[in-house]
DNA sequence: GGGTTACAAATGGTATACCATTTACACAAT
DNA sequence: ATTGTGTAAATGGTATACCATTTGTAACCC
């Protein structure tokens, strides 16, 4: 558990799991209590299956208790917490067979994405996904895991982007900020690295090809071993690491 | 347009997009307010692309403004409705494009079901599935359009419920929910109706051999169809039909 | 020691007041 | 007739008060 004090309010940039800076639209100070909230829950700080005292929150984030009330039906609706009615908010907290069910519809919509991408995909679009390739595998060689996983999202984001089809992202960037939490702390214990660097090879050489099939067969098969990743990270962690 | 008053608060039962009975767990105003909007969206007392005037509507159902408030969270997370900083809530008016879009990621998700509903699906549910069926085709026979429609789309929603898949379950009714009014107002018009029952009858047939991918291809190009349908409808209304 | 009950405090849900921003409309100028 | 300006009303965003429900703790009894 990290100790960190609680974020000061988030000014809508960000690399978390939307990562994208919404730099051209206003946001109320709900949206922002939203952000700051699924920052929070990223980074351990409101923990799995934690009390959210909206009270409190509010104070500590110097807000008042609307638009912490308003951030946590945002975050409900989007499954990061649960809203029990008179008992408040609880961190969500995905049992291993909810992330092995999430990471199912994940790889279909990953596929869905390469196949859409390696179609409708700019140059330029593969190009910047090829750049993040590259940088993903000098972070590798530095051992460097945060940043290899930041890459390693950035460039699943680029695909899903590349795809052009906006229902699509939005619904993954859905998927994927159920997961990120659990992603990013297995990443920290990731025993199959190489392995996981061979399939983004083949990704981007599908991908590159505009091999659509090819490329949606791998992606899904890459969360598949996604899973055999997470899962051994779940155990590891319910067996008192 | 229909011109019927608002619905008083949902008691949590009805037979809408998500189409479930929640009668164990109590719902808060905020929830039942949105219930009944998401209602009154699909069946167009709001329709898309029309304003929504917090005050108002909350005096028309008899609730103050903050359970109205988070009501609105719920539907905009969901994108039913579309908020606006310091302009208030428009009824989403999904683009032809978006549809589109959204009934592809449909698709994949109903292919995903399909497969693991061949593999997981209890034989009662499979019964059930084909009960649902034939009453759907006898509201065929009786060219009872809104009963066929509603039909058809709990035999959808069973089979992704066979899947004993619950992320995929919810993932995909957000989804359909989207959805859910394009294809209400494209049924009342659908020219291509025996093509849909016979895409049905390989369905279930698909579905009762318990052939996972045959299943999940089929279930994937039925979306196609409603693609072609709802096309044919979007484009009929927008000459003014 | 364990179980039950009563009550105060904490906390969730809603109503309303107040402030901020946008919209609509009247009037003046060109 | 058209455009621009000012102002009041409408409406969105937030703060706070009040009510409803839950939780925690102390006292009592077996």
């Amino acid at each position: 558990m990290t100790d960190r004090p609680p974020e000061s309010l988030e000014t809508g940039e960000g690399d978390g799991p939307d990562g994208d800076a919404n730099g051209v639209a206003r946001k109320t100070l709900a949206q922002r209590v939203a952000a700051s909230l699924r920052d929070m829950i990223v980074q351990d700080i409101l923990p799995p299956g934690s009390r959210v005292r909206e009270r409190t929150l509010a104070q500590q984030l110097e807000v008042s208790r609307t638009p912490m009330r308003e951030a946590l039906r945002i975050l409900a609706t989007e499954r990061l917490v649960e809203l029990l009615p008179n008992k408040g908010a609880i961190v969500a907290d995905p049992s291993a067979g909810e992330v092995r069910e999430l990471l199912s519809v994940l790889g279909v919509l990953e596929a869905l994405a390469g196949e859409q991408a390696a179609a409708n995909a700019t140059d330029a679009e593969l190009e910047e996904i090829n750049a993040l390739h590259y940088e993903m595998l000098a972070s590798f060689k530095r051992r460097d895991r945060l940043t290899y996983f930041k890459l390693n999202q950035s460039i699943h984001r680029g695909i899903v982007a590349a795809s052009h089809n906006e229902a699509l992202k939005e619904i993954h960037a859905q998927v994927n900020a159920r997961l990120y939490r659990v992603r990013y702390q297995s990443n920290l214990n990731n025993t199959k690295w190489h392995a996981a660097i061979t399939e983004h090879d083949s990704i981007l050489e599908a991908l590159n090809d505009r091999n659509g099939p090819r490329l949606a067969r791998i992606m899904c098969a890459h969360l598949g071993s996604t899973w055999s990743n997470v899962s051994d990270s779940i155990f590891r962690q319910e067996n008192g690491a």
